[in-house]
RNA sequence: CGGAGUAUAGCGCAGCCUGGUAGCGCACCUCGUUCGGGACGAGGGGGUCGCAGGUUCGAAUCCUGCUACUCCGACCA
């Protein structure tokens, strides 16, 4: 077996510029964007993802991402994966559909109950619809890693699931199938189980941090996963799922720098510690009377959504599953594992209920679909029409995706789409301003605008 | 899985009670006038009325069965 050396491994792929300088003329792009709001969306995350053209709806759970909403997906998963390779994560895929036989290896093929997607194939061979992949990435772990040398290891992967939950609802945020990325840590003991969960869950709160986010952890139920550690993150967000409290001085903890040392083990375990030491908890295990005791100023009621959870869960599947390697002494012995999950798809509605107004969605720059639009007020004017194409160019030249809406429409069809997608910034080019040789730049998050010469704008959204 | 409800044009809905050749608004197409916060006029296209059976001279409408979807609850990385 040969293993590279994985020591000061970082991200081996920067965002390209590609997806950064990403641009579109509306009249070639495909937006269905819906005026009137599809009566099934009950939560302003669903109703604005339909609305804004970036996802339909394919059946109870399920659906399929339109352009619009697979750029964002993209940037989200690209955020997670550079944060996972960070922190020394190595990316993989493993298959969505699974063999029943794995499942029973562990005992979970009939524990996992009807959740569980079961399906046949032609030769009436029982298969599943993965719903997570403790048990194949187990099986790989154990066909090929013999010794602690080669410990610590974490694989991830970014993949589609498939729960069948019995009620789906709330769009993404609860659907059947959902983007996940699962990342499987494996150590020769407890202590060093400890040291990858806590890369992970630094690696957590930086990831968040990267989208925007205030995402807190809060000790967890481990649920079927199993173990005895595991923290959730929560975001906080007005039209969260469920009941949070927490201490206010969480959310102006910064966020691990760039450099942080991911192989400080020490170092590591400050950071947690620090974000585990102040209360912290969802209603299930919400303990008012130690909430109580908080001062009053620093006492945060709100309602979160859960985004993230990790779990470390010791040996229960490579006890089972035969997972074992050679330690010094020669003896074999289970190896300690953790798993961590994200879920990318339901992160586009969680950012979405945590950054809208009643016009439409207010992306954070970093996982906007663009970060520009170009509005053309009269579009087939010779001014406008030129400048428009002027900044488009610019801009792709600075390496800013940009929308540019060349539609042949009224100016206020314009700027009510383009509040609704809610690109961060927009230009507005018209024959009035152009007038002065002015554009106007204007902010999705606080709506304020400013009057600004073409070369100011390209120098303020650069 | 318990309870409630819905299904008629891409979206939102009316028509069903009281059976008689399927309608409205938005969207879409054409023409004209408009053009800095979802314009106006005229003309036009688009629907096996969720599916199957039954009653009837005749069913979107009445009856039976099924399916899908939504909401409340229980459940839930």
């Amino acid at each position: 077996m040969f293993f590279p050396d994985r020591s000061g491994f970082t991200d081996p792929r920067p965002e390209t510029p590609d997806s950064r300088a990403f641009r579109m003329r509306l009249s070639r792009f495909f937006l269905p964007i819906l005026r009137e709001t599809p009566k099934e969306a009950e939560i302003v995350s669903h109703r604005l993802m339909l609305r804004a053209g970036m996802m339909r709806q394919e059946a109870a759970g399920i659906y399929a991402f339109l352009p619009l909403g697979l750029i964002v997906l993209r940037k989200i998963e690209q955020i997670v994966r550079e944060e996972q390779n960070r922190a020394g994560a190595i990316e993989m895929l493993m298959p969505t559909i699974q063999s029943a036989d794995l499942w029973r290896e562990s005992g979970r093929y009939d524990d996992y109950g009807k959740e569980m997607l079961r399906i046949q194939d032609r030769h009436e061979r029982e298969m599943l619809f993965g719903p997570t992949n403790e048990e194949m990435i187990t099986e790989i772990f154990r066909a090929y890693v013999r010794s602690y040398k080669d410990l610590p290891l974490n694989l991830y992967h970014i993949q589609w699931k498939f729960r069948d939950e019995v009620r789906p609802r709330f769009g993404l945020m609860r659907g059947r199938e959902f983007l996940m990325k699962d990342a499987y840590s494996f150590d020769v003991d407890q202590a060093g189980a400890r040291h990858s969960y806590n890369k992970m869950f630094v690696a957590y709160l930086r990831t968040f941090a990267r989208m925007g986010l205030k995402a807190i952890p809060m000790v967890a139920d481990t649920g079927p996963i199993g173990g005895n550690l595991s923290h959730e993150f929560i975001i906080l967000a007005d039209t969260g799922e469920s009941e949070v409290y927490c201490h206010r001085d969480y959310l102006d903890f910064p966020p691990p720098p760039d450099n942080v040392d991911f192989d400080d083990v020490a170092g590591l375990q400050a950071l947690v510690d620090k974000w585990t030491s102040l209360y912290a908890a969802t209603s299930e295990k919400h303990d008012a009377a130690a909430y109580g005791k908080l001062p009053q100023d620093k006492q945060v009621s709100a309602r979160g959504i859960e985004v993230g959870h990790i779990f470390y869960f010791g040996t229960k599947y490579s006890q089972p599953m035969k997972a074992v390697v050679a330690g010094p002494d020669g003896k074999e012995t289970p190896v300690h594992m953790g798993s961590y999950g994200i879920g990318p798809s339901r992160l586009v509605a969680a950012i979405i209920e945590a950054f809208h107004d009643d016009a439409g969605i207010m992306w954070p720059e970093q996982v906007a679909p663009f970060k520009v639009a170009i509005l053309n007020l009269k579009q087939g004017d010779g001014g406008t029409d030129a400048m428009c194409e002027r900044l488009y160019d610019a801009l792709t030249a600075q390496g800013v995706g940009v929308l540019y809406n060349d539609l042949d429409e009224r100016p206020g069809s314009k700027f009510a789409s383009t509040d609704l997608i809610g690109v961060p910034w927009q230009i507005l080019v018209g024959p009035k301003g152009l007038a002065e040789g002015k554009v106007e730049v204007k902010k999705r998050a606080d709506g304020s605008r400013d009057l600004m010469t073409p070369e100011d704008a390209l120098k303020r959204l650069s």
